[in-house]
DNA sequence: TCCATACCTCGACATACGTCTAGCTAATGG
DNA sequence: CCATTAGCTAGACGTATGTCGAGGTATGGA
């Protein structure tokens, strides 16, 4: 990664052609390959099935660490990455804050990578 | 990443409950994320949407370093993420390596992610 | 007001990763 | 047999990333 990537926006909802319809542009490529990163980690990934088992209610930060064994500064660091690629969606709720899955964004990012979409 | 990601096997089909039906094992969240990390570089991406357009005929490393304006030694690398993660078939043919797009491989790991797969 | 709680931010550390050059192996063609 | 071509591997380089401890900020309750 010599060239370091760019930072873009990520909290809009992805559109762009699925990964198999074409060659994909330079600019697709980043966004599908920013929010694939912001997905390919292993605690992420338990945070995101967590999350999502927690319905539209959401979870508290607090909740998670205790879950994964983690301390609360990391598990802010991941909620930050996946809420930044617009996977998850926090509101604030007095001293707490609530995360929930954003299963719309999610199911765009598997429509771009499905082989079988078109 | 302190403690190091194990290098686990991952040629094989990759099989497991989706994310969105409970919470994940963290076997099963290592194996989606180390699939997602091999396809998560806009590189990689673009690599991936080459060859599905080539076909089930494949691509050879020297024309997607072409296309891709990269060196052949960079490929190599990028094209060895993508088949040790399952993704890429990989036949010689003479002196030259067609790689072509597993894509079983890929609509596995996309149903795993769906988020309205159950 | 004062304390506890939930969360975030910052800085530091070790590790992982993308890219290149250089050099190797193996197949092809004269 | 030699030259060329395709591909891989090894090592080096700079950058990115996951984790933590420490400390800040805001909310809520006694």
């Amino acid at each position: 990664m010599p060239k370091s990537l760019p930072t873009i926006e990520l909290s809009g909802a992805l559109c762009c052609p699925p990964v198999a319809a074409g060659v994909v542009s330079d600019d697709d490529a980043l966004e599908v390959a920013l929010r694939l990163k912001a997905l390919a980690d292993p605690v992420r990934i338990k945070l995101l099935s967590l999350v999502l088992a927690a319905g539209p209610q959401g979870t508290r930060n607090i909740d998670l660490a205790r879950e994964l064994q983690l301390t609360d500064a990391t598990v802010s660091h991941h909620l930050g990455q996946l809420s930044r690629a617009g996977l998850l969606l926090a509101t604030r709720q007095g001293a707490s804050t609530f995360y929930a899955a954003d299963r719309l964004a999610l199911g765009a990012l598997v429509t771009v990578l499905d082989p079988n979409c078109c």
